[in-house]
DNA sequence: GAGCTCAGTTGACGATGTCAACTTGACGCT
DNA sequence: AGCGTCAAGTTGACATCGTCAACTGAGCTC
């Protein structure tokens, strides 16, 4: 059924790294052909791989271990997707939206990608095994949160670049995951422009937060409670 | 280990329901008690039911089945929550906030179960089947719906309250979504503030969205290609 | 050439979802 | 009262999954 790589000739000792490398573009290709994430399993990435299934064990701890590494993977396209799409402009704010319409592409055109990176069940494991993986992901993070120091620069944003980042991928990946994961939610027809309707969104409600921050949170930044800076936001909306 | 219940007496043909519910409540608590989702299998829920395993058959057809039945009672708690939440003020805009908390809090304080809900796997199953759950999907979305109302029509939104909710509850969920599947993220020290600054952020944008509308969207609202938006967004806050 | 090291294999185990075949017990009919 | 029926549950089994212990055999070093 499924058919073997002819049976692979033996790494040497010292290149040990080399097979790891199959096993992941093995992982990622299964995962890209099939159109469900249950493909992924060990005997299958080792049959495709042209090796024994416990053979994986050798280079990855666990199969959790071996997703982690597939997630670091699509963490970097995803990064550098959004990276090349903020570096093809001049203007700031064409950067930030372009950046913002290559997430929500990515994570739309590869559901089964995303909902591995974004949705797996963290592993309570060790972070510094995890560390590679945190890196890629908040890479991808600090590449927005580059992108919006021009436009705190220009008066239009205020505060924390990474912060702001945070606050908008955080309505970005809302929108990406829900339409993944809740089909049958009323979207609207376009998703695509929904997506942009909510980067703008973000955006917009991003500057005016930093306009009235100081006005809004003084006072009631402490936890558990939620304040009365929505009466605020009101007041000064409707004009007092 | 597990404990099971005594032998149980069998029901009367006529009210199979009855194991239906029981089954239910046993995978709900199973996964109230244990930190793990993985503890959630039909061997389980059987044995705490008191039941042999085979017999979940007889009232779900699939694991995944029964999932998507605990699903809708959650969603019916998440609802209910957002909806106390929105009527425990008479203030529309405060009324908002507290429904984007509660809906925040309960994600937060719940992640097995938001987990479950909103970022398990979307079965390919036949819409007919899945009809009672989308139905406790989109209230808790109608519920945010409905409180928008009040704020269009004190003039501060505008537009279609159901995509308005949309777009915010799009922002929270992401919000909840990222900070329960990847812990690892330069998140805040004080996540919940963090939340209500994504709903901010909601608000204001929304509002802010509403009101440019016309200008910004009018002439690029197709599919596709983002435009130009942006530009007139940092046009029109920085004066021009 | 002897011996060591380590990449990879074989075979097995427990757990899981699922199914076919059997058992049982409450109800309706005579 | 007795009996047949039929749905509710049980038993036993299967394929598949992740995982592990024990074995094999290249290729290097001395």
């Amino acid at each position: 059924m499924v058919l073997e790589t002819p049976r692979r000739r033996r790494t040497r000792p010292g290149e040990g790294g080399l097979l790891r490398e199959e096993i992941l573009v093995a992982a990622e290709s299964l995962l890209a052909e099939a159109g469900d994430e249950a493909v992924l399993t060990l005997r299958a990435v080792a049959a495709r791989t042209g090796v024994s299934t416990p053979a994986v064990y050798r280079h990855f701890a666990d199969k959790d271990a071996l997703v982690a590494a597939v997630c670091m993977r699509v963490w970097q396209e995803l990064g550098h997707a959004v990276r090349a799409a903020i570096e093809s402009t001049d203007d700031p704010f064409q950067g930030l939206r372009r950046g913002a319409g290559a997430f929500v592409r990515f994570g739309l055109e590869h559901p089964l990608q995303y909902r591995l990176l974004m949705m797996g069940a963290p592993r309570p494991d060790a972070p510094p095994d995890a560390r590679p993986e945190q890196e890629a992901a908040t890479a991808c993070l600090r590449y927005l949160a580059e992108a919006t120091r021009p436009c705190i620069e220009a008066g239009v944003l205020h505060g924390d670049p990474e912060r702001i980042a945070l606050r908008a991928m955080t309505a970005l990946h809302g929108c990406v995951a829900l339409m993944i994961a809740q089909p049958y939610f009323p979207w609207p027809q376009d998703q695509e422009s929904f997506c942009d309707e909510v980067a703008r969104m973000a955006g917009l409600g991003n500057a005016a937060l930093g306009e009235m921050s100081a006005a809004a949170l003084t006072g009631t930044p402490t936890a558990g409670q939620f304040a009365t800076a929505f009466g605020d936001w009101s007041r000064q909306l409707t004009g007092r």
